[in-house]
DNA sequence: TTGTACGCGTTATCAT
DNA sequence: ATGATAACGCGTACAA
């Protein structure tokens, strides 16, 4: 079924098929209904290919994601996907495993489809060979979660978060707070969540202990476990994710803490979940569907005004400091 | 940058460079490496479309889902990722919030784009105006989730793994189990699972409790417990999926019951999520990612084979009952 | 093994 | 307001 046929039925050419879908003001009242008619009978879908070659644009942007297993990322999705529905894009989501070599088979496959725009979330930004072949290209992307002088991102203050958990939790009255990361050479946000929480262990006048460094996030829980067995005597685990917060919260359990009692927990992202645990969690909350949406306007409006996108574009979302119950002071004989 | 400039550059035909991509063995050793070599000079990205339009095939599946904000449906889009990246297919995801409008939508944006066929988790394939529509257009899919005789479908025996639940139960010695569920109009998985609670309280020969009904699953926390504060008797809560589970342990402990001491909590889904929790959720975890990958492989099998695709080639996949710390037997004063 | 030429379905320019 | 027609970039007979 093609727009000659269509034009057949209604007896017209097919200019006035096409006008009549992309331009109905521009065909008088009696054909387009004649056009519409034979169309619906004919039961006539558009062929996106062809209008695609034809106007050298596909009204499609490409997403890289980490993972879907994380609902920060797709938290984030379900925002690009419904800003591109209001906006009349449609979208083409691969995911890296945080690999290299995936992120960068994944841009070839979704420049070779012809997206017109790419959002992404890279491992690190530095060292991205997928940024450079976007960059080559001159292909429009905005990164999402990442932050990056050289890059159009759209985030939080990572740093700046990590400084006001840690505050929060030294007016607690905690003073042994350690902290819980995924491998930080894997990820920008893992090293800047770290700095951040360095400095507000440095504000706060407190100790700093090892960072309890977790290798694979699918055996999290072992792994804290084991490390809190050694030798901990921190009163609060300060976790790079939420994910990771709940596996450290089952850890401190596994190992007899009661938490909030003997351990306090926090995480960072706010995912939706977090809020009906019990305990409930106590985190930092990204606008993870504003991040999405944002990063979306951002990469539209600049494909309109087809001007390269700067990084000084990049977009700084507010976050905030979410208290709950897996967090509270540190009871007495801990401190003691 | 197109497929002439290339043959330019290279000194050769179209065709050749064509082939030289298509069918690198149809092409002389001398002559590729001359194409390669113009081709990577010039940052050759063969054009999609144009490809697509040729070949009328477009090598993207469509995926529809309810939504990304429940595991469940997102560990399956994984599966779909991987598989598809396997074999050579990109993914279109639409999300459909549960609205018949936006299946319909939604399918229609599918088909216009030119998918050669589609994953779908509808509400109801009773009632679903997107499949009556994918019907009347031949187009190929496969329904993930849903069971229905009419169509082709890959799922768990839902029915049949809410009477082991329910007997598992009942084996550890509760005598009074409720069930929690979503809006049952809303989904046929939600009727299935219901149907099978019933069955499995008559099996038990044990008393049929009002089923809590939640209208909206963001506000289930609240909706639960107002059920349990009104006039529960029972000693576990049989919910209809995992999250529904999470936020009823969190409704449960709001009324001063201790899980699973004074209330007996399980799930269905088996979302990865659920083993870390502290209580650890009991459940029926459902293959999701396989779910995802045999709907896919289904479809991709019968698309070779250019036949339609027979309600009878339905999948059945195994499910799992996982007891775990959400569920134990009634303690003494709570069941005289 | 390689090249020529046509057509996929659409939009857009130019006439009428 | 409507129609004829030339591209868009590619794959593939068919010819050489």
């Amino acid at each position: 079924m093609n727009i000659q046929k269509v034009a057949q039925e209604a007896g017209v050419s097919v200019a006035t098929v096409s006008r009549t879908f992309n331009f109905p003001d521009k065909v008088s009242a009696a054909t387009r209904s004649k056009v519409e008619a034979a169309a619906a009978r004919l039961q006539y879908v558009p062929n996106a290919s062809a209008r695609n070659l034809r106007t050298q644009n596909t009204k499609t942007i490409g997403v890289l994601l980490p993972t879907f297993a994380n609902p920060v990322f797709t938290e984030c999705l379900q925002g690009i996907a419904e800003t591109a529905a209001e906006r009349g894009f449609s979208i083409m989501p691969f995911t890296t495993a945080y690999t290299l070599e995936q992120e960068l088979e994944s841009v070839k496959k979704l420049l070779n489809f012809g997206v017109e725009g790419m959002i992404l979330v890279v491992s690190n930004p530095k060292n991205s060979l997928a940024l450079k072949l976007l960059r080559e290209t001159q292909t429009p992307y905005v990164l999402a979660y990442n932050w990056d002088p050289q890059h159009p991102c759209v985030s939080v203050n990572n740093p700046q978060a990590f400084v006001e958990i840690v505050t929060y939790l030294a007016q607690l009255g905690h003073q042994r707070i350690a902290m819980v990361s995924g491998q930080r050479h894997a990820s920008d946000r893992a090293q800047q969540r770290y700095e951040g929480f360095v400095q507000g262990i440095a504000q706060a006048q407190l100790p700093l202990l090892p960072l309890i460094e977790v290798p694979f996030i699918d055996n999290a829980v072992e792994a804290i476990a084991q490390a809190l067995q050694k030798d901990c005597t921190a009163t609060a685990l300060v976790c790079s994710n939420d994910i990771l917060a709940i596996r450290a919260i089952r850890a401190a359990h596994l190992c007899g803490y009661q938490i909030p009692l003997d351990m306090s927990v926090t995480g960072f992202d706010g995912v939706r979940l977090g809020q009906d645990l019990t305990p409930s969690l106590t985190t930092v909350a990204q606008p993870n569907a504003d991040i999405g949406r944002h990063s979306l306007e951002l990469l539209i409006q600049h494909l309109r005004q087809q001007t390269p996108l700067h990084p000084d574009s990049s977009l700084l979302l507010p976050h905030t400091l979410h208290p709950a119950e897996s967090s509270a002071a540190p009871s007495l004989h801990s401190t003691i």
